[in-house]
Formats: structure tokens, C-alpha cells, sequence
DNA sequence: TATGAATGAGTATTCATTCAT
DNA sequence: AATGAATGAATACTCATTCAT
């Protein structure tokens, strides 16, 4: 089986996929060199550029079925986004990408500016947009994009800066918290809980 | 102030590292290059190798005195950290990084082994560990490393992602919903509140 | 006529031989590559090899069909020659080999040295052997392989050069010039002429 | 003193010049490779990019030292251009560029476009510029250009064809011939001059 | 001491060609 | 009979680094 198996375009353009995958998600667009890649899927180099015309081709179709892996998050109804971003985040399961959650890889590959645009459409224009549209309130971009924020900081905190307790987490350990600050973020201004607390000074953790 | 010495030791490798410091926060240690770091601060490249040993070494100074800097920030008291950090992912002033906060800098460069272990020590064994310090109430280190990873995902959005609200705020737009956050975070389990609220669902935003 | 047959042996071959002769004739032999022969015939690129054995084969092919044509302006009476040249030259249907003039093609192969030898049979084995018999007088190869050259140089400013006057000018133009010429050249050795003004150093085939 | 001379900028600049003469000559732009080059040089490969930046750099260089030989030509008085070019093009002392004139090493690089464009520019804007002046009576643009083709053609038929006659004989031999055409193409084109003002002459072999 | 020439392994990419189906 | 997957050597070019002067 493995021996016939060896000449099918199907399979050699999916396992170049899959290398592209991790590689581009562990170094980066930059530093992960086709070769490498090719090794990895256990093909010759120049097969990239038969069936993705170059590295960027490459790329550009990892980066496509990445995108719409995120674009799943967004098609149930928005008030279920929160929580099916910190599941997405917290998931181990980023095999796919050698690990990496999604976000840290387009971070990763941040540098190259094609690889940049991408990241900012799909972030910006994706969950970071659909997020607003829960926002009760005043300024819901900036609220939203801090949520945002937070869900990119709790991904780059675990799989790049692996904070020893937020790497270790469940999501069941994480929940309660990040319920509570997207709460304070998306729900309508609490205005009788600052009047309660406002008065104190600038520090946050003072009292 | 001769001809001959147009330079003095110090004022040379003073340039490498404010060069390198640039070229490392905007491009990643791999990606920029010692040819560019000499030709920007001036001076042949090999002197890289005579002051530093290596890029490695370069970047190994680089990374001190950005450490050093960073330290800077846990000399007061610890009340006072989180507004620090916000004030300092905030401030635009970041031209010795070439606009770069340090913590995107760093994450530029978290491919490159050596430089992810520094990045680790200096931000888990930095200011995430002073965070812990501030918490009451359950979860000590989770809850800092979730205010840590809120801290860092701002930092991102604002420079790589470049969302647009957030990139675009003040630090007075952002703390009122930061200071919130951090509240939430490091206060104390926030009984009664829990208690009001506590019986919906999932639902993060839902009703 | 059936769908499982697109195309006869034939009229593939044809096909590539046609697109091969366009593409040897403007790019040469090195530069011209399999595949864009294969594209432009419409076929796959591995029935090259199929048919002609190899790239070289395909050219030998090509080469041998030019070199037919070009000695078929053998067959007329060789006095008639050097009027045909001209005509051949200034031409400007030369759609067959992508509107470059035979010789043009052969020298743009010529690097490569199987082809050089190809254009060295040709030609000299050719229409300069040919034109040998016309000269009348002393040193007949010699004035021949000079009127041979300047057919060539004519071919030559016209196509490669692009030399203004005479890329434009019609046979119309160019005959009367060209017939002194040939006559100058082919000719007896002018005696009345060389007679009248022999005495003089400036005197140009007397003694 | 072999020894010593190993790092010597101006001496490695000068070897690969050579070098790239003669390989750019013999074989053409495309078809010479930096490393052949570098290999005749007996340098490595990558000084081809330290000192000329690119291919297209050191073929520019190369270009500009011919143009200069070239527009040598062009200094004396028009009248002698004629002969100028026929001693040029006959001389057998081009070692300088792998035995090719260079016309005939511009002519080989003529596929690749700014070689392409350099040739038409030093050959119409040089020589056949010039010629123009010398000529009498009509299409003066025509005519010198024909004088121009021959020169051309004599060039291709030595170093490219190597047509057996032309490619074997002397200045000498070849003078009278091509006087004769030269003076057919230059002068004021009828018989009674030749009868009438047959000893002054139009300077074509400059008495 | 420090300038800059030299190097060799690395990069993405294209080539003619072969082999399996 | 013929499609197209695979290959390995070649291409121009850049890299960090070393060595000679």
C-alpha cells in the first residue's frame, strides 16, 4: 500500500500541505525554507513549485484553509463567539500546525508582508468585527479589540511565552476568568458598580 | 579627535547595539541581517564580531539591556505594575526599537531558540511573577499570567495586528476598561457579584 | 474523430516543430525551454522526448527542415542566387520562425555547439560554396564569402540591430545598392575601370 | 609574489572582468553562468556580487569597457572609419574576449533585452552615425548602413560561421574587395564619376 | 587595531529528463 | 499510447563568519 501510493498528486500536494503547516507555523514564513519542508514531507523540493508555483503559492494555500478554519468560529451566533475562541485557544490539539495555535503562527510569519496583510484581514475583519457587534455600550471597537486582545495574549502567553500556569491550564480552569473579564468588556457600562468603586485612585489592585 | 579615530570603542559598539536593537525588534533575529546592522550604525560588519563574537553575542547584549529595561519597571511598589505596563505597551515612544514595544520584539525573534529562552525568563520570571504577588484570593498565578497574557495581546494588537481601535487609542481611552480587567483579576473572588449574577448560563454576552 | 484521440502523431509532431522553430529562432538554443515549446504546441512537454529523443533531437529536426528551405534557393540557376538571397532577406514574412530571418535563428543558437556546426554546414556548404561558381576572376572564395557576408550583416542590421534605414527599407530600396554590390564583387576584375584610375594608390581591387 | 597578490581588490575586480569578457563573449549573457566565470577567474563565485552586485552588474561593467574600445573608432577623422572598422573587424587579436569581435559578442548577448538595447545603442548611435556623414548623393542612412551590414557580416562570417575563405584571410586580402564596396556605397553612386573624378576620390581609403 | 577580501553553506527557483501508471 | 509525477543538477544570489594585511 505504501509503495503504490508513492505517485498520487492528491496525497503529495496534501503532504506538502501539511509540512508547509507546521514549518510556517513554527519558524515562520521567512525562515522556513522549502526545502525543509519538502524533507519533511518526504518529496522532492521542486514539487512546491510544480503544484503551488512558488513559496509564496505555498503559503498563500496554507494560509487560505487556515482562514477558513477561523471562518468556522464566526458562523454560529455571535454571543457564542467568546467562549468558542477561548476553546479554540486553549484546545492542545494544533497537530495540524505542529502545535501552534493558528494566531501564533500568522504572528510568526508576521514579518512578511503578504503574510501580514493576510493576518490582518483575517483578524481584524474576522472575529475582531464580529466581536463588536456584542459590545452594549460606548466605544464597542475598542472593547471589542480588547477582548481580542486578551484571547491573542492568552495564545501567545501559552504557546510562545509558555507562562507556566496559563500553558498548564484547561479550559475549565480558565473559563471562570475569562467569562468574568469578557463580561466586564461587552456588557453594558455597570454603571452602579464603578459609582460603588470609583472613587479610589489609580491603583488597580490598591484597596 | 584625530583623523585616524573617527570613532571610539564605546561610541562603536554603542551604534551596533542601537542598530541591532531596530533591526531585531522590526524584522526578527533571524531575518535581519549584521550587514545591515553595520551598514545602519556605520561601521564595517566584522567589527560585530570583534566586539560581540557573534550575531548570537550582538544579540545577546541587545537582549540585556532590553532586560534591563524591563526590569526597570518592577522597582516600585508592586500596586503600581499594572498600570505601568499599560502605560509602557501604550506610549508610542518606542524609537529605540524602532516602534516596536520590547514584548513585540522579542515575540519577533521567539523562532530563534536562545532568544525564546531569554524572552521566557525575562516575562515569566519578570513582571508575570511580580503580578502574582498582587492577587488575593484563589489561582495566584493564573490570574497574573491572564493579566500578563491581557498586557501582551495589546501589545500585538497595537503593533502586529494593528486593529484599528485599539492601535488608535490613548492610554486614557484604554485604562478605564483595562483597570476594570485587572480589578477583576487580581481582586478578591468577587463573591457578591458572582452571586448576583452567577445563575446564567454560558453565555458570555448572551441576553 | 472520436474524443479519445485529439490529435494524430502527425499533427503533433507538427505542432511542436512548428513552436519549436519560433522559439529556437527568437530565443536561441539555450534559452528556448521544452516546456514553453510544449505549451505553445498544446501538448505535454514529454512527448518532446517521445518523439525527438531529446531537446537536441527536436532542434535537429527544426534545423533539418530550415536547412531544406534554405536550399531550395539552390535549385533556380546559380546566377539568379544573389538576387534570391536578397529577397530571402528582406523578406518579411518569416512568420514560420516568429518573423526572424533563418540566418538570425541559426545565430542565435549558436553558442551551442551542435547547432553552430548545423549553421556552419549550411551555410558554407550552402549558398557560399554556390555562390563560388558565379565569381569571376581571382580569389572566388574569398569575393563570395563577402558577398555571403553581407547578406548575413544585411540579415543581421535588419533584425538584431535594428539599424533605422535599413530595418525599414524595402527591396525596392536596397536592390539597386545591393546589385552594384554583387556586381562589384562577382564581377571581372573591372579592368576598363582599373585601367582608366589603376594608376592611383586609391584604386580598390586594381592591381 | 603569486602569493601576495591573492587579496588584492583591483587585481580580483580585473580577473573576473576578464573572465566575464570572455565567457559573456563566447557564449552570451544567458548562457554564462557567474560560477564558469568565477571559476575562469579562479575567484569565488560570490565577489561576482560583492564588486558588481549582480549578473547584470559585471555584464554592465563589461559592456561599458567595449563601448569605450568601441567609441575609440569614432575618434579620428570620418574618413578613415571605413578602413578603421575592416581593420577592427579582421584583426585576429581578440583575446581580450575569447577571439570574438565584439560585435559578434554583442550579437550573442542580444537575446537578453539590455544587452539588446546597449548593442542597437552603440552600434546605430556609433558607427552607423557616423558612417552617414561620408556618404554623397541620396539615402544617405541606407547606404552607410549597408557599409555597416558588411562590417557586421564580415564579423559573423569570421567568428561565427567561420565561412573558410574570409575567416583565413588577411587584411590584406581583403582590403581591395571591400575598398572597392565601400567606395560603390560611400561615393556619389554613377559611372561618370568614376570616369570624371576618378583620381580625388571620395577618401573612402583615405590617400 | 581594524579594514575588507574571501569563503562555503545556505536561499528560492528552473531546467531537461525519466519513470510509473 | 500517452499523461503527469518525480528527480537531480543547475541557476543567480545572500548569509554569517574567518583570515590576511
Amino acid at each position: 500500500m505504501g509503495e503504490g501510493r508513492r505517485r498520487d498528486r492528491g496525497a503529495t500536494r496534501a503532504a506538502l500541505l501539511g509540512a508547509a503547516r507546521v514549518r510556517f507555523a513554527r519558524e515562520g514564513y521567512e525562515a522556513a525554507s522549502v526545502r525543509d519542508i519538502a524533507r519533511d514531507a518526504g518529496v522532492d523540493a521542486t514539487l512546491i513549485f510544480r503544484y503551488f508555483g512558488s513559496k509564496q503559492g505555498l503559503f498563500d494555500e496554507v494560509a487560505k484553509a487556515g482562514g477558513q478554519e477561523g471562518a468556522a468560529l464566526l458562523d454560529g451566533p455571535a454571543s457564542a463567539l467568546p467562549d468558542l475562541l477561548l476553546r479554540s485557544v486553549v484546545s492542545q490539539e494544533w497537530h495540524q500546525t505542529g502545535g501552534e495555535h493558528p494566531f501564533v503562527a500568522m504572528l510568526r510569519s508576521s514579518a512578511h508582508e503578504p503574510a501580514h496583510r493576510r493576518m490582518q484581514e483575517q483578524i481584524c475583519g474576522g472575529f475582531m468585527k464580529s466581536l463588536e457587534e456584542l459590545v452594549e455600550g460606548p466605544d464597542p471597537a475598542l472593547r471589542a479589540e480588547l477582548l481580542g486582545a486578551l484571547v491573542l495574549g492568552i495564545s501567545v502567553a501559552r504557546s510562545v511565552v509558555r507562562s507556566p500556569a496559563l500553558a498548564d491550564a484547561s479550559y475549565d480552569q480558565i473559563e471562570p476568568y475569562y467569562r468574568r473579564l469578557a463580561e466586564a468588556l461587552l456588557g453594558p457600562g455597570d454603571r452602579e458598580r464603578s459609582a460603588q468603586t470609583g472613587e479610589e485612585g489609580a491603583d488597580v489592585a490598591g484597596q
